[in-house]
DNA sequence: TTGAAAGCGCTACCAT
DNA sequence: ATGGTAGCGCTTTCAA
């Protein structure tokens, strides 16, 4: 059976208090006695039970971080930001993935919530908040930060990347680069997904272009049903010149289905994603993307729920956006770069070009 | 404040055994008395306070899960499968990563003893156990399972797949489509680097092949060490013709160095790595590999780990390793088919072009 | 079938 | 500076 504080304490002929104390640092004992309390439980390789500390001080030294899905490596990047960020302190991350699915995320809110976690992360997957996830985190004194994904408006701490913006740069440059028939395959109705759409069709109203309705379908959030959704696009006519996608996933998808029709990106058919995730510059057709800052998400977000944490009176909810940056690489290549020289866009691509 | 069993206790008029009792299906409670307690307890949102049903009940429904980077898409996917075990039985996980670091992975698990979680998954950074990762892990009575690599031969539970043979394999078939100067870009002295390394020699043995010393230098484990270390090799003359590389990141970034020196994969030079993650047969150059069945391992992992948990008696140690599976894409595919229509290794290619 | 007592190992609070 | 008391919210053991 492990050691605990009262064998020290009787071990050395002193009170358990003065043992807890001391170990702990707190003011109030003797330096002689903190010393030899120190070296005796070295000596017996104590480790204090972490359990019992945290229903006696309430606090579990533990975050729960609630993603749609691990194996996307947005959100593992994400996971790791935070987990940076909050390991020197001494917590650690008990991790959920909802697969997409809102009962499974609110279940495991919920057992987290049970666990007396001193934080929560989410990035959900539902489109607004339920009545029930507001009741569970407005309920109590819940300390919780959003990203990427806004449920709840205005009265919780979000951190994130304005999408609007993403899907407007993303569109925008495809129509730069001369695409006329730029479909979307756009993910759910979560608020990424209606972020991204709002900018597409904020750069096509802008730039004065029309597309038929058909050219806007969902592409789900992974790269088979990213593949599916393309190969209904192929079929229209007349075919679209140009892709954003709701991420780097689906794009991949896309591409695949598009290649595999015979067809060429970016001459054909230009594409554009969205997160820049690992590896998208090394592919087949290494692919254009808005970069979203990944790690800092995750670092804000931790940085700022132990803010929330440590603070003794609630802080009002922050937002923290980062902006999208475009990163563009051979997939919405079409023009060749300007005679003049280095054009923005080359220029771009190729300081980019290892810049993950 | 939320809501305790006393309170209901109270509400009800009964004791606090009785709603303990009836709230966990215990026998021993009146079937009545059963019903008015769950149904109170729902109608006032009564959760269990696991810290403290932890405590009393010596089971925290806690796995730790330690592994080298979060961001490795192979250990994401670990991850991935022993969740979906796992969390249908109750249990959450706490996920920590070593960076690679020893010492920083003897801290995390050493943490998570502390916290008492039921069980460990390990896929330790260390070559082999050391002192303190012995007496932490076989001292006490901890339950847990090592997997992709081993420390702890014999006495310990593993899963994980034939590293050996995976090496094998790799190399051999460099061999056959051709290429006489094979180098590997080895991992570090984990067990799965060792295992891979000797696989390697083994089949160069096979063949009669000799190679320089200076073939075999270390890749490190992930793409931007393999780019570095592949610009070494090309230094080297002659040049290798094909390349075993340790996994697919360090693959990748290998292929960087070759294609950014004006060489071609595979012609000039072939490459194979070992993990077969997402997105290889999506690459600039699709990425041959080995094939490591990642959801499985983490699947068993947490499996064997359960049965631990559940037994009453220690389990002796069990090893599970899965069979490694060549999958045959561009990157080493130096030979046309055969003329004599589908030979195995294009049947093999077009099978698995989606199998992931 | 029910419940009282005795912890689980630790911390907060208040005496001394 | 030290330590006793009283929990934290639950479970296990045993008596009624």
């Amino acid at each position: 059976m492990p050691v605990r504080m009262k064998d020290i304490a009787e071990d050395l002929g002193v009170s358990l208090m003065t043992v807890s104390k001391a170990l702990r640092n707190h003011p109030g004992v003797a330096e002689e006695t903190r010393r030899r309390v120190c070296q005796r439980a070295r000596e017996l390789d104590y480790e204090p039970n972490l359990i019992a500390r945290s229903l006696a001080g309430h606090r579990s030294f533990l975050i729960g971080l609630v993603v749609p899905d691990l194996m996307h490596s947005f959100f593992a990047e994400v996971a790791k930001g935070i987990e940076g960020r909050l390991a020197p302190s001494g917590y650690q991350i008990v991790i959920c993935s909802s697969g997409e699915d809102t009962e499974t995320e609110l279940r495991a809110i919920k057992l987290l919530l049970a666990r007396k976690v001193d934080g929560l992360i989410i990035a959900s997957a539902a489109p607004h908040a339920s009545r029930s996830m507001v009741e569970l985190l407005e309920g109590g004194k819940a300390r919780y930060v959003l990203i990427d994904r806004v449920v709840l408006n205005g009265k919780a701490n979000y951190v994130g990347v304005n999408d609007d913006k993403a899907g407007f740069l993303a569109t925008e440059h495809l129509i730069e680069q001369g695409c006329t028939r730029i479909a979307h395959l756009r993910g759910s109705m979560v608020s990424t997904g209606r972020g991204r759409l709002r900018g597409y069709h904020r750069a096509l109203a802008k730039h004065g272009l029309k597309v038929p309705l058909e050219y806007v379908i969902s592409g789900g959030h992974q790269d088979s049903t990213g593949y599916d959704a393309m190969q209904r696009l192929l079929q229209l006519n007349p075919r679209p010149d140009g892709v954003f996608c709701y991420n780097d996933p689906v794009a991949i998808g896309a591409m695949r289905a598009i290649i595999e029709a015979g067809l060429d990106v970016p001459h054909d058919i230009a594409v554009v994603g969205a997160g820049n995730i690992r590896y998208s510059d090394m592919l087949h057709v290494p692919l254009s993307t808005i970069n979203y800052s990944t790690l800092q998400v995750g670092q804000s977000a931790a940085e700022l729920l132990l803010q929330c944490i440590e603070s003794k009176t609630p802080l009002p909810p922050k937002r923290i956006l980062f902006p999208p940056r475009l990163v563009v690489r051979k997939s919405s290549l079409r023009h060749p770069p300007p005679a003049s020289g280095i054009g923005r866009v080359l220029a771009s691509a190729q300081l980019q070009k290892h810049a993950r």
